[in-house]
DNA sequence: ACCTGAACACCGTTCAAGT
DNA sequence: ACCTGAACACCGTTCAAGT
């Protein structure tokens, strides 16, 4: 006889977020998980393939709102640039998951990644047209993304004004950018 | 009565660094390495003082391969971006491992990450003079580095040319930086 | 002074057995 | 149809015992 589900996938990716940003990816265990949402490890694979396809439907998760986060930023190179470092400070195990290496399980869906870089795309083309929109784009990601990345891993060690290297960044790229 | 020692904290840390780059972190265990040295898992703590430890003497192995590639390059933005490039290609796995975050005592020594940004502030002071330069470092370190790791995690999946990307970002980068 | 086997706590995963 | 305990292989780490 069936018996009604005790948890559900959006409980579980729910709980590996939190415990995601509470404790990192070391602490995104089975075990934890599955204490989170009240089972024993095995019924977890009852919802989800291994661990890490798990990881990744939660680096899915995070970067449904980096993309909600860059829809509601204004249509520029610096309200892009803001709205990305402002999810990373929110979410900072996420913002890693989602720019991270490791097997493909284990990544966000293509199609969303794909989804996410639509405003960047769009700002891109509106300093250098449709004609090099792409490497625009690519060149404006890259550093937002490497400037987050180094931020968060407490790599400006050499003293200054993080902002004001950040704002410089914004300057420079869109001075180096526009036609 | 003493022992002489079967195996030196250069072996443990090439072996590691061999076995990162042929398996990624997670095939860099103690036991992997233990192997690798022909000793027990055990006698390893004889020589670090935990995994941790050693990821962050694997990294700093990785580290001094990247400076001594910058220091070789040519002094401009396209030369050392390209360097930056050319370290990560032939080895990805300790370009991120550089880059990556995680625990103080798995992070390269802060004194030679500072050595290894050397390179790139004097090419940033040559471009927009020593007012600026640590600004325009950061700038130039944040893209390349951005670049790089978007490349090796296969993130540029809207297709175009990713070389043609990659100097399109030297030149925009150049020409936002000129004074 | 270094190396080892044994042991412990932890983890991911499988599977037969329960309801 | 989902959940569980038991089991397995693996991992990092400690420690007393060897040489």
């Amino acid at each position: 006889m069936p018996t009604p589900a005790r948890t559900s996938i959006t409980d579980i990716v729910a709980a590996g977020r939190d415990i995601l940003e509470a404790d990192g990816p070391p602490g995104l265990t089975m075990q934890a998980v599955a204490t989170k949402v009240g089972v024993r490890p095995p019924s977890l694979y009852k919802h989800v393939k291994n661990r890490e396809s798990l990881v990744g439907l939660v680096a899915g998760d995070a970067l449904r709102d980096l993309r909600e986060r860059l829809d509601g930023a204004d249509s520029d190179l610096a309200g892009l640039a803001h709205a990305f470092r402002a999810f990373a400070k929110e979410s900072p195990q996420g913002y890693q998951l989602v720019f991270a290496l490791g097997p493909d399980a284990s990544r966000p869906d293509p199609a969303a990644l794909a989804q996410t870089s639509q405003p960047i795309l769009r700002v891109a083309a509106d300093l250098v047209g449709e004609g090099d929109a792409l490497e625009a784009a690519r060149t404006i990601t890259a550093w937002a993304s490497g400037f987050v990345a180094m931020e968060l891993a407490g790599a400006f060690r050499l003293g200054g004004d993080v902002n004001r290297a950040f704002d410089y960044g914004v300057k420079a790229l869109t001075r180096g950018l526009a036609r």
